[in-house]
DNA sequence: ACAACAAAATGAACTTCATTCATTAATGGG
DNA sequence: CCCATTAATGAATGAAGTTCATTTTGTTGT
């Protein structure tokens, strides 16, 4: 309960306007930290912001809506200042790395990010511009360029999936007879399924970003 | 409409059961097939069924559970043919492909199964040991057995993702000062969003597959 | 043949959500 | 000073998943 109505609990429009797009992003974001995705519905989001459900429909046409704008404000936090500092292969590891680590938590938003226009969120196109030039400054130019963002975007929010996985995942329960040598390897794994996701996570970023270098080498 | 109460419609045990979870199973493919999941509902099952909603919870205890039968029905679907006549890169790739494939039409299934313990789905059980033997017999034991297994799935439902996407999904709207580079690079890829998709998975999958080959070459 | 018993289907009710709508009130520009 | 605009309210709506007491009817043991 961040926001209370000032001039008492009056209906009408108050001395100035409580909400705002940024204010109920805030409380979103605020909600899914705290509670998770869960907890998210329009009712929780209206009380955190000390205020009737409807009135959200002021500022944001759905909840969908409220779901593209902690993506984009989560993806801000996505850190691409290796572009500047590092080579292209080294610079792609270090962003699909934050990538992954900011989405880890919110795999919720994955399923409406795939289907979003990167019109509706700026900072994304800003993201994707970024990361276009360094690929051109290193000769990777035209469509190329894009896949390989996709590329990586694939695996990175496949691989934030993985990070949320509950530590049995790969307990056969009683079926260890249908596949026993997965059964041995798997338990070879870290027993920390968040560690077990990372070294998969790393291993298949390793190999994807040696495969792009010797292809773009030079 | 498939099957029809016989002795009237009346109340109680028909002469021989009207459901069965392989039924349910049959009918929500039918319905997802057909109608696509925003019209996958308990009620439509039901429907399909011949049936009132809530006698599907004899059979199954969830909506969720339905969904872990459909993924158990598409995952059979997947082609692992050719771990038996092709080295494990090449049939790495392959399995790929026809995992992706299966599942660009049932993106909604992903979040379920990222999740999902393999002690629930005993065909992809199966899958896995087939996958596993394979790079055992290729000498990759341990844990980056399993580990490469994650990693290509990683890849394959990000990019499943991907090919749901709309036709505009890079169209930068009024914000394309925002992003010139990208905007024409983006502009130089296939205008079929999922001949475009299927380049860019299929880049990303042999850069992996590159480099994978190279880490366990011998 | 008969008396339990368990399985399976019924319909109504419940809950949780997102969303819509008529209404009301304050603010600021003309 | 008025009035159009904006922004809030609360009640209502509708969709969807789920629960439950009840009823029916094969099956099974005696």
């Amino acid at each position: 309960m961040t926001q209370q109505a000032r001039s008492g609990r009056g209906r009408g429009r108050p001395s100035s306007p409580i909400l705002s797009r940024e204010r109920v992003t805030a409380a979103a974001i605020r909600i899914v930290t705290d509670q998770g995705y869960r907890h998210l519905t329009m009712a929780s989001l209206s009380r955190e912001l000390g205020v009737a459900a409807s009135a959200l429909y002021n500022h944001v046409s759905s909840k969908r809506d409220v779901l593209v704008l902690i993506q984009d404000r989560i993806n801000e936090q996505i850190d691409c200042s290796a572009f500047t500092s590092h080579p292209w292969d080294q610079a792609l590891r270090q962003w699909a790395r934050s990538y992954r680590w900011c989405f880890m938590e919110h795999t919720a938003l994955i399923p409406v990010m795939a289907v979003l226009p990167v019109a509706d969120s700026p900072r994304t196109l800003r993201m994707y511009e970024r990361v276009t030039c360094a690929l051109r400054d290193a000769g990777i130019v035209g469509a190329d360029a894009v896949d390989i963002i996709v590329g990586i975007e694939a695996l990175v929010f496949g691989a934030a999936y993985d990070a949320s996985a509950p530590t049995d995942i790969f307990d056969p329960g009683g079926l260890e007879d249908l596949a026993p040598t997965f059964t041995r390897f798997a338990a070879q794994r870290s027993a920390d399924p968040r560690e077990a996701a990372d070294r998969a996570f790393e291993l298949a970023l390793d190999a994807l970003i040696d495969g792009l270098r010797q292809r773009y080498a030079g």
